[in-house]
Order: structure tokens, then C-alpha cells, then sequence
RNA sequence: GCCGACGUAGCUCAGUGGUAGAGCAGCUCUCUCGUAAAGAGCAGGUCAGCGGUUCAAAUCCGCUCGUCGGCUCCA
């Protein structure tokens, strides 16, 4: 950098580990890396000046703390995905003159561009051309050129494209901080920052087209969504596919009608799961665990029916306030010609209500822990149905605690510890947990007293920290009637989905009003808390199934062990084998059919059943099994017991007993 | 609900205007078998449904239903 001696300012630089470097006033990230290592600069894609991402190549004046981004930061990728989008942009402005552009941000996993093509459609089948034009001119090689335009420029220049778009963003911007970014021909109105060339996008890939609406908002145009994700090397390229690829295989739809799972039929109703023998047991497995846990912390089993009276909706407030998101409600007239009639339940807290005011309570009962596995039902949008991820009926593994204000942080506490073994022992290590608040602006908005939000706001955080619980707290995400506490997890393809909750309520109580008599005889009003640590037993499962890819741990497994005889004369002793594993509760089927061992064991591993017994004549005359481990091969010959004893050893240790 | 794609046998898929195909699964027979597919034969379809264009439609057009990818919503 040349400069004269005379007006050489130097500014300093820290760098993450706290080190400082001296340099003159207008170096670059670029410059920086550079003076720490070349591969640091030929890797870096992008810098952190005091917390805030800039270009490569953008001048620093000041003193500032500097972090040089590379692809292992997320605000690298997040850089180099939102100038793949960029250069997407310009690819498509080539292949389909005029097009207009909304937004092309960055995702967690790539990113996407929104645009109007006016009467043109895009489908899946046209990406593989814009992905083509995409590689051309990244060829190109050019530089993202970062420019400071004043607000009268930048509209005259959307106004003359035609862009109306761009100009709603302008519009919505201060004058002087409109920046836009160039390469080549294309000019975006952009915030940056953005890779130093376009040379850098080797590797784009083009996921899917989709519908979105402008702004989201639904009353206005709809433009077509582009998906992308974009790499520096192949090799990074290819992992994502091949991800990509094992996804694919683990999808629990595909799983779930391989293994026998479950099934949907058009004449039962888009949305509406059945259970195949083998699903039920897994459920069923599932539900008893769970159950069993429960009982040992004090809840209470209930039973309730499927349907209630309209009233009891409009007590509780869901109807009709919520009728588009339920079925259409049974009706009938009264013959004064009132309106009456029957709901599908869409919650089961109005009917666990019911069982509390049943009876009198003092405050020594507290707290009540009414628990059901509750189906439900829901009109969800019809586009929104998914397997079993997004269903219109599901069981709930809900209960509802009703207790003081002073025993929602022990309670918080029990709720999160049995969350937290039941997670554990399905082996899900990887899920986030979120606190919601209220919204600080909108305070009027929340039913209950004000006292009671924040001491419960507060319960939940410390119930959270006392159990070791790693939880985001976001504002503004509290349901009206109360705070909550939701886990997260994320599917095969990396959607996420929200599993269990525990949510306090101070609405339904006083709606239906509730109460329970303290020490000094006064009526008082319970707190009820929500809460499912599954959520729903379909979308569980669905994760489930996809969170082990359909290899079950033995305890759920809906077949544990299938014996498989060499020829039909064991198959007497093949049966008399599964006899003993079935009086040992184990679930255990024989595989008699005319078949090879080779295919009857080929069977048995596509169904991903744990264990496979293979019995000849050796077996017979020794009284053992010859063990063989799904996905393992053959292991031990075994006597009987032995292996009885093994597996349930095996089961105790998988359910954490 | 909206945008786009798709719908052929139980499953996976071929078939672009001229008599509906394959592999696997199923059934029958033969083989009685030692750790991931034995052999032969048979059966199986209103090409999602309805309507239209045409001498002729799985194929072209319209509507309906369903599925998938998103958007929106989610007490």
C-alpha cells in the first residue's frame, strides 16, 4: 500500500485470540489475513469488523476487533451463500429477460431468491439450466463491487427496470445506507456483504422451486422461490448430496410403509394416520414407557371422550374463535332455536378441566396431575399435511398439572427431568430447548396477572438452569393465556420440528373458573400447566423413525427376534424356541415359509428386525440358537436362556432401568 | 387455502396418439436348504376419478381428488 510518510495514520487491530497488530488506516480484511498467514487469505471469505460482517476488501479506518471468516464460520457460508444467490440472480436476469426480484438471502443451509417472472413458469426441470448458466459466469471470474448510492439514485435506477419490488425495500430504507452491489451486468440493491468474486462459486447446485408470497403476506402477489446451495470444492459438493441421498432413505414415510408401520387411505381422509399392527406396537410401546415414568412421579391416568357440547368450547374460548383450524362442528337447533351442537375435540384441556371440577379441592391435593393420551383433531391446511409430521387427527401424551403459583417451578423442574429421561433414552442428544416470554411492546395482549406472568417467567428460567437445560429464551413467543417451555429436534432433512412443551396456563382456570381452598379456607384459583413431553404420538414417531433410520432399539423394536429354521423339519423347534421368547414377553415371529436360509435372512434384515435365530439341526441337538445381530452377522451360539437373559439385559439397559 | 411438480399392478419404475410392460412382492408346484435373493408356472391394472378433443387417449385439454416441495397458519 503506498502512502505518503506525511499522512500516515495507523489504527489497531485485534484479532480473536487478543492479539494486536498495528496497520495504516484503510487496510483490508484481505490485508489482514494475509499478514497473518497466505492460506488464511486464500481461504478467507469474508471478515468481522466489530461484530459486524464486511467485504473482503472494504477498508477499515478505525481502531476495531477483527475476525477473518472462512467456510468453517457461519457467517462465511452465510456470505458465500448469499452472493451464490447473487450470482443465481444474474443467471436467471440472462435466461429470462426482465424478471423481477424480491429478496435472495442466505439460509441456514444455502439460500434462496424470490422472484416474478411475469407469466413465465419456472419448474424443477429448468434448474438444471440456470445451474449451467451459474458455473458459465462464475467462470467470468468478476468482482462484487460494493457501492454507497444516495436513495433518489437507487429509485431512479429500480424505477427505470421496472422493479417494484426492489423499490418497496428502498422505500422502507434511509437515505444513505442504500448500498448495491454489481457484478458484471447485475446490480442488486443489497446490504451485503459479499464474496470478492463470483470466481469463488464453483460449486452451485439448485434444490427446488416453491411458492412464496411477497413480504409472506398472503393478500399479495405470489413469486416463485428458487432454493439453492452453493460450495467452494467438489468434495464438499458431493457430501451434501450423498446427506442428501440418506435423508432420502430414512424419510419415515418411506420407512414407515416398508417396515408396516403405518398407512393412509384416501377413503379414510388425507391427514388422518392409521396404525399397522407392528406401528401399534411401537406406539404402544412407547406410550407404556412413558406411562410407566408417569406414574411414578404422581400423575393420575384419565379418560375422556372425543367429542364435547359446543359450550364447553365457547367456555373454554376455542370455539369459534379457532374454526378454521377445526372440523366443522355437529350441529343441531334446539327448539327454542338455539344454536347446539357437538365439536371433534382439537385439545383435551377443556375435558381435564372437567375431571378437576369434578370434586372439591383443598390445597393439599395439590398439585393434580391429570394425564391421557388424548386424540385430537384438527383442520389443518390442506398443503400442510405431511406423513406423520402434519396430521388433521394425532394423540396427545398430554396431561394437565393443576397447582399453586408457588409449585409451577418444582413442577417445571419434574416435567423437564422426565422430558429429559425419556429424550435420553431414545437417544435423541441433539434437540434445542426455547423459553418463551411475552412481548415486552405488547404487554396488554397476555391474559393473567401481571405478578404471576413474571414470577413464572422467572420459574421457568431457573427450573431450566437448575436442571442443567441449555435454553434460548425468545420474547414475544408466549402463547396469550401464559409462558412456555418447548424442545425442538430436527428431522432427516433438517427441518425442524417442535416435540415436547410445558406450557403454563392462566386463562382456562379462570374461563372455567377453577378453584381449590388454601390454609386459611379461602377459595383460590390453580395455575394449569400443559404439557407432553412426546407432543404427539404421530410426529414422535415420524422423528423417530427418522432419527434411527428405522433401526429401533431392541426394547422398541415392534419384532425383536425372528427364528428362522434351516429347513422345515426344525420348524417344531423353531416354534417351540418362540414360545419360550414369547413367555419371556419378548416379541419373537418364526419365519416357517419354503424358503433359503439366505433369503430368510435377507427378509429379516430389510426388516431391520434386532436379532435372527438361526436353528438346524445342531441347534436342535444341543438345545441352542445360533445368534445372528441385525446389520452385525453372525455372533454366538447361545443356549436358549442364555440369549433370553442376554436380551433382557440388553432391554433393561436400552430403557435406562 | 396459495404456487409448482407428480399420480401406470401391493412396492419400485418403463411406456409421448394406434391392442397396457418389467423386476420384486403374492399364489401353485418342485427343491429341504447353514448366515443378505433357489427354479418353474400362474394370477394381478376402469393407467387416481369425471368430462372434453380425436377414427383412435395412459399419452392432448379442463375440472375434481390425492401425494410431494415450499408459502401461510398453528389454541
Amino acid at each position: 500500500m503506498a502512502a505518503s510518510p506525511v499522512d500516515v495514520r495507523t489504527i489497531t487491530i485485534t484479532l480473536p485470540d487478543g492479539s494486536e497488530r498495528t496497520f495504516e488506516e484503510g487496510v483490508t480484511g484481505y490485508d489482514i489475513a494475509a499478514d497473518i498467514a497466505m492460506g488464511l487469505a486464500r481461504n478467507a471469505l469474508a471478515v468481522k469488523v466489530d461484530g459486524e460482517v464486511w467485504d473482503l476488501h472494504r477498508p477499515i479506518h478505525d481502531d476495531a476487533e477483527v475476525a477473518i471468516l472462512t467456510w468453517d464460520d457461519k457467517e462465511g457460508k452465510q456470505t458465500f451463500w448469499h452472493s451464490a444467490a447473487h450470482l443465481m440472480a444474474e443467471a436467471l436476469e440472462e435466461l429470462y429477460p426482465g424478471v423481477k426480484f424480491g429478496i435472495g438471502p442466505p439460509i441456514d443451509r444455502g439460500f434462496y431468491y424470490d422472484v416474478d417472472l411475469g407469466d413465465r413458469t419456472i419448474s424443477q426441470d429448468d434448474l438444471g439450466a440456470i445451474e449451467k448458466k451459474m458455473k458459465e459466469l462464475a467462470k467470468r471470474d468478476v468482482p462484487y463491487e460494493r457501492q454507497e448510492v444516495p436513495k433518489d439514485e437507487a429509485i431512479s435506477y429500480f424505477e427505470e427496470k421496472g422493479d417494484e419490488y426492489k423499490l418497496e425495500l428502498i422505500e422502507d430504507l434511509e437515505d444513505g445506507e442504500i448500498t448495491f452491489y454489481e457484478q458484471g451486468n447485475f446490480v442488486d440493491l443489497c446490504r451485503g456483504p459479499h464474496l470478492p468474486t463470483t470466481g469463488d462459486i464453483k460449486y452451485p447446485k439448485l434444490l427446488n422451486v416453491a411458492g412464496a408470497y411477497w413480504r409472506g403476506d398472503e393478500n399479495r402477489t405470489q413469486l416463485t422461490r428458487i432454493y439453492g446451495i452453493a460450495f467452494p470444492k467438489k468434495k464438499e459438493l458431493d457430501e451434501f448430496l450423498e446427506r442428501l441421498e440418506l435423508a432420502r432413505q430414512r424419510d419415515h414415510r418411506k420407512l414407515g410403509r416398508e417396515l408396516g408401520l403405518f398407512t393412509f387411505s384416501k377413503e379414510v381422509g388425507p391427514g388422518l394416520p392409521m396404525w399397522l399392527p407392528k406401528g401399534t406396537t411401537l406406539r404402544e410401546t412407547l406410550s407404556k414407557f412413558l406411562k410407566d415414568e408417569q406414574l411414578k412421579r404422581g400423575y393420575q391416568q384419565v379418560i375422556t371422550p372425543h367429542i364435547g357440547r359446543l359450550e364447553l368450547y365457547r367456555t373454554s374460548g376455542h370455539y369459534p374463535y379457532y374454526k378454521e383450524s377445526q372440523f366443522p362442528p355437529m350441529l343441531f337447533s334446539e327448539e327454542d332455536g338455539q344454536e347446539d351442537g357437538y365439536l371433534l375435540r382439537p385439545m383435551n384441556c377443556p375435558h381435564h378441566t372437567q375431571i378437576f371440577a369434578a370434586q372439591h379441592h383443598s390445597y393439599r391435593d395439590l398439585p393434580v396431575r391429570l394425564a391421557e393420551f388424548g386424540t385430537v383433531y384438527r383442520f389443518e391446511q390442506s398443503g400442510e399435511l405431511g406423513g406423520l409430521t402434519r396430521v388433521r387427527g394425532f394423540t396427545q401424551d398430554d396431561a394437565h398439572i393443576f397447582c399453586t403459583p408457588d409449585q409451577v417451578k418444582g413442577e417445571f423442574k419434574d416435567v423437564i427431568d422426565l422430558t429429559l429421561t425419556v429424550l435420553s433414552a431414545l437417544d435423541f442428544t441433539e434437540f434445542k430447548a426455547q423459553i418463551s416470554l411475552r412481548d415486552p411492546e405488547n404487554m396488554e395482549k397476555y391474559v393473567g396477572d401481571d405478578a404471576l406472568w413474571s414470577q413464572a417467567e422467572q420459574d421457568i428460567r431457573e427450573a431450566t438452569e437448575e436442571m442443567g437445560l441449555d435454553a434460548v429464551e425468545v420474547p414475544g413467543e408466549a402463547a396469550f393465556y401464559g409462558p412456555k417451555l418447548d424442545f425442538m429436534v430436527e428431522d432427516a432433512l433438517g427441518r425442524e420440528w417442535q416435540l415436547g412443551t410445558i406450557q403454563v396456563d392462566y386463562n382456562l382456570p379462570e374461563r372455567f373458573d377453577l378453584t381449590y381452598v388454601d390454609a386459611s379456607d379461602e377459595r383460590q384459583r390453580p395455575v394449569m400447566i400443559h404439557r407432553a413431553p412426546f407432543g404427539s404420538m404421530e410426529r414422535f414417531t415420524g422423528v423417530l423413525i427418522e432419527h434411527c433410520g428405522g433401526n429401533f432399539p431392541t426394547w422398541l423394536a415392534p419384532e425383536q427376534v425372528r427364528v428362522l429354521p434351516i429347513g422345515s423339519d426344525f420348524n417344531d423347534y423353531a416354534s417351540s424356541v418362540c414360545d419360550q421368547l414369547r413367555a419371556a414377553g419378548l416379541r419373537a415371529e418364526v419365519d416357517a415359509s419354503d424358503e433359503t436360509v439366505g433369503y430368510k435372512i435377507r427378509e429379516a434384515e430389510t426388516q431391520k428386525i434386532p436379532y435372527m435365530l438361526v436353528v438346524g439341526e445342531r441347534e436342535v441337538d444341543a438345545g441352542t440358537v445360533a445368534v445372528r445381530q441385525h446389520g452385525k452377522g453372525q455372533q454366538d451360539v447361545l443356549s436358549v436362556n442364555v440369549f433370553i437373559n442376554r436380551i433382557q439385559m440388553e432391554i433393561d439397559e436400552e430403557m435406562g432401568r
